[in-house]
DNA sequence: TAGTGGTCTAGACCACGGT
DNA sequence: CCGTGGTCTAGACCACTAG
């Protein structure tokens, strides 16, 4: 059973990593060095790198070389508290947290938007606001999120420079419930863009929709941070029923 | 800014599948009919065929040609009651679960897992199952689970054939919470042949540790998913501030 | 058997990073 | 300047699928 030579190649290679001989932030030997070692052409180097770099194990920067991947994962805390403080969650990890922000303006949201939002407006309207995270100076997530407008209205300029739920608490708006889901996907041309990675990066999405005390909704919006960056924790409990329901 | 013929194609054929022109299920030209119509060179059609298989667009078929992929997702709920009978889950989602067990055995864990079961014997030991979850009749994820001795013990026979948590509370072992990171993560070689996905396909991971009434851990484990087919819910709720707390 | 995608080669030129 | 990875070409052979 022959299999391709450029996968023997990235599992030797992915051995080595995993054993420690090629050391986290390090750099592999350069593709005319493995070229040599493993007398195969370039475009066999080149396939076995990719396979590296498709596993997250390695990435590659032009001029320079390989690099084995440093991994430790930032955990955002889907607690009834600290999800609705995420900057404050981030400093307890050690890491601060900055906001750039890309567009804030007021449009008509897509249909399921819509919906979701109970929009009845003619035309149907809310704030769609637009930001990345940058953790540790690190560009680290886009956040997508689509307010009600009379949110959007009076605190805009907040939404800016801080995380949306962080806002509407300290203005005394409360959130009663979010409902949320994860998933998982690779990066489009865009958002490779936007967070530097390459095409296919693994991304984490965070979907979720605010309701307020009286059931209304408030936003609903997603984060999309980079899977190799960010993970989510959660805690289920048995004895409060009420505390998770079933979504979809 | 001179951007590569490869993307520049990659980027046009996305367009043409996100407006139809290539439906779900149906073929993409072959890669003669897209060398002729952009008039490049073999190795650049596979390279922007190759960035529309990591952005999840199309898979390829050997002998068949490039398909456009079709995709809906299955939701795992992280409900206090659904988390724990994913088959229910399943069928109530129209769907048919069935398991196939992969091993049962007695072993040394890691140290890690040692430390979140707290296991104290010499030398420390706990029965780890591996089982391939079967959705539909397609492989859609691998569960791997450390589960103590005692029950792996009295219960092995029926872990083979049904999820874990379900056995346990069939048998009055009630589960009182559970705590768990989701994470993201490319597959690697292993995996990509027990889920037949390429090289880096995106898994979703959801690592849990559950715990009885009085606090004890009875089990620690992972569920790997293919994240182009499974998401998770989670409805976060402000006023039971115990149900869902800080994790790490 | 014909057509598809998968692997592999040898070679060229370009873009980037550091000397 | 040289060495690195990135793009691209032309061509060969293999493995799988279907008629």
């Amino acid at each position: 059973m022959p299999t391709p030579l450029h996968l023997l190649i990235s599992e030797k290679l992915r051995d080595r990593i995993e054993q420690g001989q090629y050391q986290p932030g390090e750099q592999l030997p350069s593709e005319s060095q493995l070229i040599a070692e493993f007398d195969v052409s370039r475009t066999t180097i080149r396939q076995a790198i990719a396979n590296l770099i498709t596993q997250g194990l390695v990435f590659s920067h032009q001029g320079k070389g390989v690099f084995v991947t440093e991994r430790k994962k930032v955990t955002y805390s889907l607690s009834s508290s600290a999800a609705m403080f995420l900057a404050q969650d981030m400093a307890n990890q050690g890491l601060q947290l900055t906001i750039k922000n890309l567009t804030l303006e007021r449009v008509q949201p897509p249909l399921e938007v819509q919906n979701i939002l109970q929009l009845s407006g003619t035309p149907p309207q809310a704030d769609l606001q637009k930001k990345i995270l940058i953790i540790d100076g690190l560009a680290g997530a886009i956040d997508i999120t689509y307010v009600l407008p009379e949110l959007g209205e009076a605190y805009g300029e907040q939404f800016k420079e801080a995380m949306t739920f962080s806002v509407l608490e300290k203005q005394g708006i409360m959130i009663d419930r979010v409902s949320a889901i994860i998933e998982c996907t690779p990066a489009n041309a865009e958002i490779s863009y936007h967070l530097s990675v390459p095409l296919g990066h693994p991304l984490i999405v965070y979907r979720h929709t605010a309701y307020s005390k009286d059931k209304t909704p408030l936003l609903h919006g997603e984060t999309i941070s980079r899977a190799d960056r960010f993970c989510y924790s959660v805690v289920i409990s048995q004895d409060n029923q009420s505390s998770s329901q079933v979504e979809q």
